[in-house]
RNA sequence: GGCGAAGUAGCUCAGCUGGUUAGAGCGGUGGAAUCAUAAUCCAUAGGUCGGGGGUUCAAGUCCCUCCUUCGCUACCA
């Protein structure tokens, strides 16, 4: 019986289009996915939206919206992109979905029932303008005692009403779980890291808002909204049932991996595990930090001008080119650097020189020498066997080495 | 500041627990062949393996130090 493989995206935040970011790790994962149900593994592959949070809510005031209406247009263009770039996902999930409410909620009645959620107070530096709380060091003193934050925006001392989770609880829980599970987070930079921050002392974390309440409910609590990490971690869990006990809950939990970007390792390796620990639920056996898609080295931002659209990269090289140049160019794991240029050299070179030059040489030669037909096969040569035997250790041994270990460029 | 990673041919990078003349792809250069797409094939690049010091019979591979770049240092996601 052919182990079942589960394996997800991270859940995209939709307040913004989709950029080249997203479109690599659904490439990438959709990648792992495919190689996976080619291997013979039954395979669930999930990606979405995360649609909570203060920070939808503020986007959707700016561009006068409703921020439903704002959600709903939004995930849509991630959704399009999936199919667009040919993403073999299995379920596309939002986080404004019914059943996915249903699910944080049952979540968060499970930390409560370990004791492990309290309410108390979140004190701290606030701008009313940027409407977040900064750390002391990261204030200047200014004329009056009035402290500004490194924006140059005021802030108030602020006491704001909120859930927390004992996530210090979880601080050896967790070192152990590395310590035992060498793979759970990878590649081995990440996991230094999150050693190093784990190791470094763990606090409550607060897990809900009063201040907006674009998100789930609180149990309970209804003038509380879920933090949005807790509701969107969740995702991996309500895309295949939880908290109904349904055949794919059953089949697929725990994942076998997790495929984020690098700037979100710690939910991923710390937050999520000790939510999941608290739940008393299995952990995903591994989670995958792939690196960051560079413009000719530079990162991607509006100031500078160099986003790009991968909508209208797949227009312009094709899918399939653009597939292949981001999974083939980039070492998963490190960032990676993208350019027009890049692409039209690493296409050409590979798969029109190379591949198509063997095609097109392989045809031309049984057209104009065996009248267009494959003649049977005499004998094999030491030749022969020695080219046989290299494509196929390649291909049975060589290329699913390297998927296995989600070295997908080497492959 | 603290912790961590990295610095190898023009470019992008491989080089596991130290051991014969330091590798690949792309680019560049020279050549070959013609059955193949402005294609293919072969050969080639003499690079102080960031600088310096040390350990060792032997170091890109270990130790120390310095320089440079980058990441993490929690409640925006």
């Amino acid at each position: 019986m052919s182990q079942p493989f589960y394996i997800t995206t991270a859940i995209a935040y939709p307040n913004g289009k989709p950029h080249i970011g997203h479109a690599y790790e659904a490439i990438a994962t959709d990648a792992i996915a495919r190689f996976q149900r080619l291997n013979g593994r039954e395979v669930c592959f999930v990606t979405g939206t995360d649609e909570h949070g203060l920070k939808m809510d503020q986007t959707a005031r700016a561009a006068g919206k409703a921020t439903r209406d704002l959600a709903d247009e939004m995930s849509l263009y991630f959704k399009q992109m999936c199919e667009t770039l040919d993403i073999s996902d299995d379920h596309f999930c939002r986080t404004t979905s019914d059943n996915h409410h249903t699910a944080s909620q049952a979540i968060w009645k499970l930390l409560e029932a370990s004791g492990d959620l309290y309410l108390d107070r979140y004190e701290g530096w606030y701008s009313v303008r940027d409407e977040a709380y900064y750390d002391e060091s990261e204030l200047t003193d200014w004329e009056g005692g009035q402290k500004l934050s490194h924006q140059g925006t005021p802030v108030e001392w602020t006491v704001e009403e909120s859930w927390f989770f004992r996530l210090s609880k979880y601080e050896q829980p967790l070192l152990e779980y590395y310590a035992a599970n060498p793979d759970f987070i990878r590649p081995d930079s990440r996991k230094n890291e999150t050693v190093k921050f784990v190791e470094g002392g763990l606090k409550d974390l607060s897990v809900s808002r009063t201040s907006f309440d674009w998100g789930v409910k609180v149990p309970g609590s209804e003038n509380h909204v879920m933090y949005v990490w807790l509701d969107a971690l969740t995702t991996y869990i309500s895309a295949i049932g939880f908290p109904n006990e349904t055949e794919e809950w059953r089949k697929f939990w725990p994942a076998s991996v997790h495929i984020i970007g690098k700037d979100i390792v710690r939910f991923h390796t710390v937050y999520w595990p000790a939510f999941l620990m608290s739940a008393g639920l299995p952990l995903p056996k591994m989670v995958f930090g792939h690196g960051f898609l560079l413009s000719r080295g530079e990162k991607m931002s509006k100031s500078l001008g160099n986003v790009v659209d991968p909508m209208e990269l797949a227009q312009l090289f094709g899918v399939d080119a653009l597939r292949y140049f981001l999974l083939r160019e980039v070492s998963f794991g490190q960032d990676g650097s993208y350019s027009p240029e890049a692409i039209v050299t690493r296409v050409n070179a590979d798969l029109a020189n190379s591949f198509g030059n063997l095609a097109q040489r392989t045809l031309s030669l049984i057209f104009k020498n065996c009248e267009g037909r494959l003649p049977a096969i005499g004998r094999y040569h030491d030749d022969d066997n020695a080219l046989l035997e290299l494509v196929g250790n390649a291909v049975s041994k060589q290329i699913p080495a390297h998927f296995e270990d989600l070295a997908m460029s080497q492959a």
